[in-house]
DNA sequence: AACCATTATGGAAACCTTTCCCTATTTTTT
DNA sequence: AAAAAATAGGGAAAGGTTTCCATAATGGTT
């Protein structure tokens, strides 16, 4: 493949000044810039990017880390993060933690060393003493020291989910979620938020007994055989609340294999949107979080630590959406 | 940060030899070797992977095009050729085209100066001419000239839906799909034998006049509104093949909407495995992909081009999921 | 006509490795 | 003991850019 050099030699000028004429930078003769333009079509040069990245010492590239791009909710997130960044000419590598931490550690010493432009870091785990603090980083839902974050307004969340729960004549309301915050005592996620929510939009309605159904966190996508009992051992619930769609997926058939009809013996709401159930028939109720949005934030984040601009944090709004189960 | 400069000057060595201890090449005595090590340690020094990419011109990197990876199936496809790629060493960059040419043109161009070490392609478009030969392609579901693919055996996926709709006692056969081939002729789409192999067994069955509903090919989780219209039009129907899950989803929906009962009146089976939607109470009758085998495939193309050795196209079995619709 | 600012260009260093080639030392073979 | 082979290690080029610095040409002022 041809290079700068050949280029040069071609049009009988410097490799600075072809570099100029690339880059649009310094001062090129206008007849200088047509000629060196030519060869390079001639020549079909394209200049090599891992070249400029030598130079440059960093490559374009921001890596995602998440657990696993099969959930839903993720999915979508990735989507409209690589659309974000594709604007801003980033490239986007995905990185499946499938959350181990020993992947994610993997991850994140390979990244730096291939000298990533930024790491947007979705995880549970705690890593926050593994986190160099030269590699610009940006958090999605968890909270470390000295990172800047983006999360959805999962307090709100709940409040909303409560709010709608009770005002629809619910009076005894479970949560069901896992315990993001399980061993690891030092991470604090932003999801633990929307149990918290819950619980105190409903204490403060008088329901001080909410039953709080807690489970270790998965793989986002089954919850454990066990909770499928405990939902059967409370017959009083007359309104849930769950972590994310996927889980009020499960329980809504559950209930209805229990012979409860949904939404009128029980009402349950999900969260991320209930955009990933809305084709069999019924759709789930939902508190919904925007990943359009979400990536928008990201994309800017990443802008400011490229213009070396101050980064705040931000919590996205999120929304109700009405779907056939509350 | 420290470089292998550094690191010759503190271990009293040449660099040449810190390069051999670092990639245990060569010649190195075993104290030398401690003694490099030591400082390796001391100074905290990483290998800059750019500055290897630069001597390798090439960069560890695998790229995958694909058009959605909101989609399920292919949200799935990703996450396990990630963890397949991540065995061999191989970082994954995703790339979204949203099933646009120009970006999947703007891709491919970026991906060749970045030096990427292949390319994992999957689209609809006809952009064979734009393929460089240079670049290590592989293809999944689409054939294309001297690109070595992937694809699961759809013919046989058509046949085995045939074969159980007919068994089961259907006499009016449907197909929805999208048609992968609209307007571009030259490329050759292996989900158009899903219909293929559908409508050969049906013929061969006596079956001659399958309807066949097709729609231009969309984002892949919406069918047109007009479709719905002729799924009312055919109340004569009573079994149904779908290009997807997504799109069985849709049509068991829009039948029970109309009154008619899913799998008594009609019965449906989609494509993909049925993974999708198993949670809602009803789960679709499918015929299944196997992305981690389709994603082991890959993993071993990738590995031949590496070790420059031939590589033969793969077809991957597919299999029957029984679930509620047929 | 002399001077200064602006425009224009090229050479070379720097970015950090790997690898080729050469020299030196040690071990083995005859 | 001499020759050959194996082991060890260093210098420098190469990979393809960007950028600093120096020099040269041009245009405008007085």
């Amino acid at each position: 493949m041809a290079s700068i050099k050949d280029v040069a030699k071609q049009a009988g000028v410097g490799i600075a000044t072809v570099s100029r004429v690339i880059n649009y930078s310094g001062y090129v003769k206008k007849e200088t810039r047509e000629k060196v333009e030519k060869v390079i079509a001639e020549l079909e040069f394209k200049p090599n990017e891992i070249a400029r990245s030598m130079t440059k010492q960093k490559n374009g590239i921001v890596a995602f880390i998440i657990p696993n791009s099969t959930h839903l909710f993720f999915g979508e997130l990735v989507h409209f993060v690589e659309q974000e960044l594709f604007e801003y000419g980033y490239k986007l590598m995905v990185c499946n933690s499938s959350e181990k931490i020993e992947k994610e550690l993997v991850y994140l010493e390979m990244l730096k060393n291939n000298r990533v432009d930024a790491v947007v870091l979705l995880t549970n785990n705690d890593i926050e003493d593994y986190l160099d603090k030269k590699l610009p980083l940006i958090s999605f839902d968890r909270r470390f020291k000295d990172v800047p974050y983006v999360a959805s307004d999962n307090y709100a969340g709940g409040i909303m989910a409560a709010k709608y729960l009770i005002e629809s004549g619910c009076k005894n309301l479970m949560f069901i979620g896992d315990d993001a915050q399980g061993e690891t005592t030092s991470v604090i996620t932003e999801v633990s938020n929307r149990r918290l929510g819950f619980m105190e939009f409903a204490k403060d309605k008088g329901l001080t007994d909410v039953i709080n159904v807690e489970y270790p966190l998965g793989d986002y996508v089954k919850i454990p055989y066990d909770i499928h009992k405990r939902i059967g051992e409370h017959v009083d619930v007359d309104g849930i609340f769950c972590i994310s769609d996927a889980v009020a997926a499960e329980v809504v058939t559950e209930l209805e294999k229990r012979g409860r009809k949904v939404p009128e013996d029980v009402k349950v709401v999900g969260f991320d949107g209930g955009r990933s159930f809305i084709n069999l028939g019924k759709s789930i109720t939902s508190i919904g979080q925007n990943p359009k949005k979400i990536a928008e934030a990201i994309g800017k984040m990443i802008n400011a630590y490229y213009e070396k601009e101050p980064i705040t944090n931000q919590i996205i709004p999120i929304y109700f959406f009405k779907g056939d189960t509350a």
